[in-house]
DNA sequence: ATAGGGTTAG
């Protein structure tokens, strides 16, 4: 014990000085600190563009036969440039002609106008449109509204659409409405969408089948669906007539509460409440039933649903294939691909996914590719999970060359690499000890604006780390807290490691503290790291008394611990 | 306005 340098940090460790640091749960243990390098804290947050106006009215060649200021002429420039899609140049005519003209511009260009430009995600440029208009003093109707407002909503903008529904001009209809319930529900401002409720039956605007099935929707994923069927009960007091839409929400509502027996009630009484269920209501019951391993209802539904005439989808079959394919019945899962067609029904790329993806589990790769062969033959161009599946195959088959081979080639086979892309090829390079290829992936990944997650950052800490760059690794962790990344246990573990593998056990335990006092919760194996590296340095007692506080914490578990002292 | 969303790290 004494041969513990007193200046290191072990001695309050083998003191057995625990105590529980994290609140919570747990197991954590207090490991006196030393400091750690200072870690750098940069932020290079780039702010997000802002859309601009083009503000620039030099002579566009397509204006010169317009100079009459805003009149008859004008509008057919302007009708031939929205047309042509030169929104642009329609913008500069807008601002050059009809902001002082007489005659005010005809709101149909305009109206797909301000579509356009909020389809390329400019809405300013569009309310500048609008605004144009309403100055000009033209008035915009309805439909202008409720496309510039549908702009907001699809952008995010959702307060910006808001107002504009405050101080339009003309009343605001249904569509108007909806659009705004739909753009609040998926946000999950559900109490503001009941407050504009209110507001649309003040107006006397009468809520329509959309406007409740958005609503149910929206309460069921919020409130559950017992508040959703007070709604449902609502709108049938209304006079307003629910359609399949409406109950395979409810259905589906159901189905996630894991009341699947209550569904299948449901699904029967359909037909009572005047409403025939539809392949989706099926669907929903279907991948209910095959999450929950009640393959043989599954099946009887499908017969079921076939008997009452209504035909199977591409959905149908590829919630049965997925199901298949996670029980490793790839055998069933390839008869029923190959049946589709008697259905009607062309597999897609999430139909073949899950079977290529089962085949690669089981290391048949040879017969992954020729499945991919097969599916191309038949005109079912892969996607890039397809190429993901097979990005990782490859690395875990020791081809992680042939996998940065097919990385390259990705965007000319027309599927842009993603994130998972890049981190299944930078985890492969990492492990066969290519760090440094690694880290060329991932900075040409960054210049490809792809941010790097928590994964990225896990191979190549844990590459670094292999190859004995602990210093590297440990500045990468330091890092990513100007990135807004946490590392997890599994990047602190590697880094461990590393230092227990360098014989650098005291600098471990400091990390250790250090990842504690982040927050981070130790797993069993950041114990098991550190207590190999005790061993590993000669401290075989000190590792078997910390142990066995643990194993009586229910941090470690017995085998665990039988293994350490086996080997030692 | 409803169903499939699969693929990456110790």
């Amino acid at each position: 014990m004494d041969v513990l340098a007193p200046t290191k940090t072990f001695p309050s460790l083998v003191d057995s000085n625990f105590r529980l640091q994290v609140p919570h749960n747990s197991n954590a243990i207090h490991f006196t600190t030393s400091s750690l390098p200072k870690r750098s804290s940069r932020s290079k947050l780039s702010s997000p563009s802002t859309p601009t106006l083009s503000t620039h009215s030099n002579g566009h060649p397509s204006l010169s036969s317009a100079n009459l200021s805003g009149d008859a002429a004008g509008n057919e420039v302007l009708r031939r440039l929205v047309r042509n899609g030169e929104l642009d140049s329609a913008l500069r005519l807008l601002e050059s002609i009809f902001l002082r003209g007489t005659d005010p511009p005809d709101i149909i260009p305009c109206t797909s106008l301000i579509r356009g430009l909020c389809r390329s995600g400019r809405t300013a440029a569009a309310r500048r449109v609008l605004d144009i208009i309403e100055t000009s003093g033209a008035s915009p109707d309805v439909i202008t509204y409720n496309v510039m407002i549908s702009g907001y909503c699809k952008s995010g903008e959702t307060d910006e659409a808001l107002n504009l529904l405050h101080r339009m001009s003309v009343p605001p209809d249904v569509v108007t409405y909806n659009t705004i319930f739909q753009s609040l529900c998926e946000r999950g401002k559900l109490d503001k969408a009941f407050e504009v409720l209110d507001h649309m039956l003040h107006r006397a605007c009468a809520p329509d089948v959309f406007t409740y099935t958005i609503l149910i929707e929206a309460t069921c994923k919020e409130s559950g669906v017992g508040h959703a069927m007070k709604l449902l009960d609502e709108m049938h007091a209304k006079g307003c007539a629910p359609d399949v839409v409406t109950y395979n929400v409810v259905i589906n509502g159901i189905c996630k509460e894991g009341r699947l027996d209550d569904a299948i009630k449901f699904l029967n009484n359909m037909p009572s409440y005047g409403c025939n269920p539809n392949v989706i209501t099926h669907n929903i019951i279907l991948r209910s039933m095959c999450s929950t391993g009640r393959w043989m209802d599954a099946e009887n539904l499908l017969s079921d649903m076939v008997s009452k005439g209504c035909n199977p989808s591409v959905v149908t079959f590829n919630i049965l294939i997925n199901f298949l394919c996670r029980k490793g019945l790839i055998g069933r899962a390839m008869d029923i691909l190959e049946k589709m067609p008697e259905h009607g029904c062309t597999p897609n790329s999430l139909s073949y996914n899950p079977l290529l993806h089962s085949l690669c589990k089981d290391k048949k790769i040879d017969r992954a590719i020729e499945y991919l062969d097969i599916m191309v033959s038949r005109g079912c161009y892969p996607d890039i999970v397809t190429y993901n599946t097979l990005l990782t195959a490859l690395c875990k088959d020791g081809k992680v060359d042939v996998a940065v081979e097919l990385l390259s080639q990705l965007s000319s086979r027309g599927c842009r690499p993603v994130l998972i892309s890049y981190n299944a090829v930078i985890d492969g390079l990492s492990k066969v000890g290519k760090t440094d290829e690694a880290l060329g992936l991932f900075k040409e990944m960054e210049g490809k604006g792809l941010k790097a997650d928590t994964i990225t950052y896990s191979s190549l800490v844990a590459g670094l780390s292999r190859e004995g760059r602990v210093e590297e690794a440990m500045n990468m962790v330091l890092e990513l807290q100007g990135l807004h990344i946490r590392p997890t246990a599994i990047i602190y573990n590697s880094v461990i490691l590393g230092l227990c593998k360098a014989r650098e056990t005291d600098r471990a335990i400091d990390f250790y503290a250090y990842m504690v006092s982040r927050g981070c919760m130790p797993t069993e194996s950041t114990y098991m790291i550190l207590i190999e590296g005790l061993v590993h340095e000669g401290f075989g007692d000190e590792a078997v008394d910390l142990l066995g506080e643990l194993y009586s914490r229910g941090v470690v578990k017995k085998t665990s611990m039988q293994n350490v002292v086996a080997r030692m």
